[in-house]
DNA sequence: CTGAAAGCGCTTACAG
DNA sequence: CTGAAAGCGCTTACAG
C-alpha cells in the first residue's frame, strides 16, 4: 500500500506538502512543487486512506442511509435509494446503506463510523426525538411527521393527495367508496392521506363508514367479497399505494370483479409500473426524485454549514388521471 | 466522545483489557474484571470508532456493493441491494452502497475505504480482469460471464431460461416470433438469453431472422406496427426482463393490439409485478432472494478464509406459466 | 510557501 | 490473565 509518506520521499518534499497537494488547501503549495507531487502520486497509483483521514480529522466523508426494513421491499423505498445514493456519490461522500429495525442498531452505525450525515427513510417518528438528541450531525428525514420543530425534513401533501383522490372518485358520481391503506398508529404519512380523503368526502355530502377504511396490506378475499358483493356494492378503491392499488386490481379480478368496468381503483405515488399497467393506474403523484434531489440538497447545505436552519420543505402532488377510475356502471352485475 | 481510555481509566484497567473483552479475544480476561468492564462500557454508551480500528487492524468490516448504473433503476437491481445490504449487516459488517459506471471510481472506493470484500452488481465483465488483478480482497460477482476461471460468481442458467421460453411459445403453435432484449456485445447475459431462444426455436423448425431480434429497449411504435401488421403478423414476443414485457403490453395495447388475444408476450424474472398484472405474465423464473444469498455466502466464506477457492455457481431457472401467453389466434384481425 | 511534532483511537506484537 | 510500547496513515496546530 502506497502512503503519504512514500509519495512525500519519492517527491524529496514532506508529507504536509503531499497532504497539502492532496486536500487543494489554499495556504498555497508553489506551482512547481504541487505539478510535481501530482505527477508522482499519479505514477504510484496513491490513494489515500479514509480511515486515517476520518480519524484525525473527525470527519468521514460518510453519510448514512437509513431505510426502515419494512420499505426496502416497496418499489418507492427502493426507488428512492436508488435516486439518493449516486447524489452523495456526486458530493465525493460515500453511502452507507441500512436496513434497520429498531433504534439501537442506528445509534451505533452512526457513531462508530462517524458519518458525517444521515438520511431516514421510512418511520422513525417514535424513536426520533431519541435520535436528534443523541447525534450532533447534519440529519435529514424524508416523510417524517414529527412535530419537533427543530427537524430537516422534506415530505409531500399527503392530505392533499388524500383529498385530490377523494374529489376525483366522488366527481364521477361513486358513493359506496373503501379506502385501503391506512397505517399503524405510528404511521402518519397514511393517516394524513386517509384524513384528506375523509375531509373531501364529507364535504361532498359522503361518508366514510370504519368497516370501508383498511389497513395496508391487501385484503383478503372474504373481505373483498363482502364489500363488493354485500347491500350497497363498493364501486371505488383507493389504495395509498400504487403497488397496493395493482395486487388490489389483480384481487378484484380473482374473484370476477371487472377494473374498471365493475369497479373503480385508484393508487398514490405514480409509479412507472401503473402506467403501464392495465388499466392504466389513476393515480396522485410525487415526485420520488425530485424529493431524493431536496434531501441531498438540505443535507449538504447542513453539513458545509452547520448553522443552515432547520427546513420542513413540502412538496406538491398531482392528480394523474388514467383508465383506472370511470363512472360506476348503471348495471352492475352485483347490484340488486 | 467516550474511548477505549476513557473506559480503562473508569474501570481501573488498561486499555488493552478493555479492548480484549470489546473483541472477545480467547486469551481470556478474568471474568470478573470482563463483567465489570462491560457494565462501564454499557454505562458511557461507549462505541467503539471503526475508523480507528480499521486504520490499525486492516479490516474495515465494510462490504462494498457496487451497482452498475444503469440497473439500480430496474426492479431487478434494486430488489437485489435491498436482499442483499441485510445479509451484510447480519454478520456486522456495513455495505457501502456504489452506483458505479466506470473502472476508476470502483478501484478509489474500494482501496480509500479498505474494504474487505465487494460484491459486483451488473456488468463489469470488460474491467474484470482489471478488478481482479487490482484487488487481493475476496470479491463476488454476479451475473458475470467472464472467462476467467478463478472467479467467484453466482448466476443463473440464462440460455436455459431463453430455452424455456422458446419452448413454451412454440408449443402454442406460434411461428411469427420476436425477441426483444438482446444486449450490447457486453452483455452475455441477455446474449445466453438470445443463444437459447434461438437453439430451441431452431430445434423445433422455426427460424428467427435477424430483424426479429430487438435490442433492450421499448420498441419503437412504428417498429410494433411494422411487426405487428406486416406480412406475416407477429403473434408473441418474448422479452428479457418482465419489466420489458409489461411495457411491451402497454406499447402493444396503445396501438390496438390486444394481449393475450392477438399477440402473447412472455418475461424473464418473476417480478412481483409480474404476478398482479393483467393479463398475469408468462415468464421464465428466477430466485432473486436465493441469488443474493449465495453472494453472501460465497463473500462471507472468503473473507473468513483467503484460501477459499473461487466459486461459480448456476442457479437454475423455471417456466412460470401464467396468462399472457395463449394460442395465436385463427384470426387475427392482422391476418390477411 | 514549507516542515517537525503531536495526536486521532484503536490493535499488534512483545513481555511478563 | 494483564499491560507498556509502538505504530496504523493521516491532519491539526504551531513555527518559521
Amino acid at each position: 500500500m502506497v502512503t503519504l509518506k512514500d509519495i512525500a520521499q519519492e517527491a524529496g518534499v514532506s508529507v504536509m506538502t503531499v497532504s497539502r497537494v492532496i486536500n487543494d488547501v489554499p495556504s498555497r503549495v508553489s506551482e512547481e512543487k504541487r505539478a510535481h507531487v501530482k505527477k508522482i502520486i499519479k505514477q504510484l497509483g496513491y490513494v489515500p486512506n479514509s480511515s486515517a483521514r476520518s480519524l484525525s480529522s473527525r470527519s468521514s466523508k460518510l453519510v448514512a442511509v437509513l431505510v426502515k426494513d419494512d420499505l426496502i421491499e416497496s418499489p418507492y423505498g427502493s426507488q428512492m435509494v436508488g435516486h439518493i445514493s449516486p447524489l452523495i456519490q456526486q458530493r465525493d461522500y460515500s453511502p452507507l446503506l441500512y436496513i434497520v429495525k429498531d433504534y439501537a442498531y442506528i445509534t451505533k452505525q452512526l457513531r462508530t463510523w462517524n458519518v458525517d450525515g444521515a438520511v431516514f427513510l421510512g418511520l422513525f417518528d417514535s424513536d426520533l426525538t431519541r435520535i436528534q438528541a443523541n447525534h450532533q450531525i447534519p440529519l435529514v428525514f424524508i416523510d417524517s411527521y414529527s412535530p419537533l420543530r427543530q427537524l430537516t425534513n422534506v415530505g409531500i401533501d399527503d392530505e392533499k393527495g388524500g383529498a385530490l383522490a377523494a374529489d376525483h372518485i366522488a366527481s364521477f358520481g361513486h358513493t359506496e367508496i373503501v379506502f385501503v391503506g391506512h397505517g399503524s398508529d405510528d404511521s402518519p404519512v397514511l393517516n394524513a392521506r386517509l384524513k384528506g380523503f375523509q375531509r373531501m368526502l364529507e364535504a361532498k355530502g359522503l361518508t366514510l363508514p370504519p368497516e370501508r377504511i383498511l389497513p395496508d396490506a391487501l385484503p383478503s378475499v372474504d373481505t373483498l367479497v363482502k364489500l363488493c358483493r354485500g347491500d350497497k356494492p363498493v364501486t371505488a378503491f383507493f389504495a395509498t399505494s400504487d403497488y397496493l392499488a395493482l395486487k388490489i386490481i389483480s384481487a378484484l379480478r380473482a374473484i370476477g370483479v371487472r377494473v374498471p368496468e365493475d369497479c373503480s381503483v385508484m393508487g398514490f405515488d405514480n409509479l412507472e409500473f401503473g402506467a403501464i399497467s392495465s388499466p392504466p393506474l389513476t393515480t396522485v403523484g410525487q415526485d420520488i426524485k425530485r424529493k431524493a434531489a431536496f434531501a441531498a440538497d438540505l443535507l449538504f447545505a447542513k453539513i458545509e454549514n452547520k448553522n443552515t436552519p432547520a427546513q420542513n420543505i413540502t412538496l406538491d402532488v398531482e392528480l394523474v388521471k388514467r383508465g383506472s377510475v370511470v363512472k360506476p356502471s348503471q348495471a352492475s352485475p352485483y347490484a340488486p
